[in-house]
DNA sequence: GTCTATACGGGGATAGAC
DNA sequence: GTCTATCCCCGTATAGAC
């Protein structure tokens, strides 16, 4: 137990937004999946706005480590945005939709947060393919992939598996 | 006045389901954007979930719609979906973001619909490009429009402009 | 068809004991 | 740090008058 219960806290927030949206992530769903009172779960974040706000900038944090990877090989950026798209297991990837459903419930916050990782991704891709029209496929394509999970229940119904990505990521180095 | 109440009804909740979410798209809020008490509301729509199922059947009667204009000209079908795509004001596009924000909250009607109507659309994507590669990367990127509509303000925010969407559409049909 | 009034449960948040 | 108890507001739905 050497998780922290505040890091504990907001994963499991994470994956309640995942599952069931903002309406179904209520205080007290939360505080029975960490095993706690609303109470007690309030000791830890003095309000739903102070959760919010501290999962955006987890999120920030993360994203931050993930564009430094992704820059680390400007040859396989591609690949590696695509991948981390189908990642949805990952913490960053849940991260994502779950701060994706803050802001569609009218957290600005979280619009900001999605609107500056997407621009700073978009430049990483440009460096990458060395072409705008091209990068934006690539980028519209790996959210398109994100979005997809929100409409596959078991999240793999097979519409994109690891040979599609493949054979996409060669299209577009091609198409260069 | 000769607008179906019923149909204004659903007009109304699809705009409240795309600006607020669900969980801001109260039945409250709904009554007072059509003119209604509440009450006078589920007189039309016996409950919430009635609203629902009301709201995904005429979705998914706009998609058959949508799929005969596609399927009639092939040549330009990938321009077609990347443009409606676009068309954030549309009925259609709207719908599709409201049940989608459904399907995020559990119910699974709508994210078996907007299953379907992937599937459907890609039938047709394919048959215009004639390569499973291409057909689901034109698909996924014109999905990663609509996702990117979720994280912009004014719902243009300058990152797809129509030259981009042409000059996407050339790239793909040339890697073709 | 539309209203007012009301019942009922759930969600966020605080007080105070342990 | 965590609990129980409580408060108040909001959301869904129904009853019954007009």
């Amino acid at each position: 137990m050497t998780t922290d219960k505040k890091h504990q806290i907001l994963t499991a927030y994470t994956g309640l937004l995942n599952q069931h949206g903002l309406k179904g992530s209520s205080l007290d769903a939360l505080a029975q999946l960490v095993g706690l009172s609303k109470a007690g779960l309030l000791h830890h974040f003095r309000s739903r706005a102070a959760l919010d706000a501290a999962l955006i900038q987890r999120l920030r944090e993360l994203i931050r480590q993930d564009l430094e990877l992704m820059s680390a090989d400007l040859s396989s950026a591609v690949s590696y945005y695509f991948t981390s798209s189908m990642d949805y297991g990952s913490e960053l990837e849940q991260l994502v939709v779950a701060v994706n459903r803050l802001g569609q419930s009218g957290n600005s916050e979280a619009t900001e947060t999605l609107r500056w990782a997407r621009d700073s991704w978009y430049e990483v891709m440009l460096e990458a393919l060395g072409d705008p029209t091209l990068a934006k496929l690539a980028l519209l394509a790996g959210d398109g992939i994100s979005y997809h999970l929100d409409i596959t229940v078991d999240k793999d119904d097979g519409f994109v598996t690891e040979e599609t990505l493949a054979a996409m990521v060669k299209a577009i180095q091609q198409a260069g």
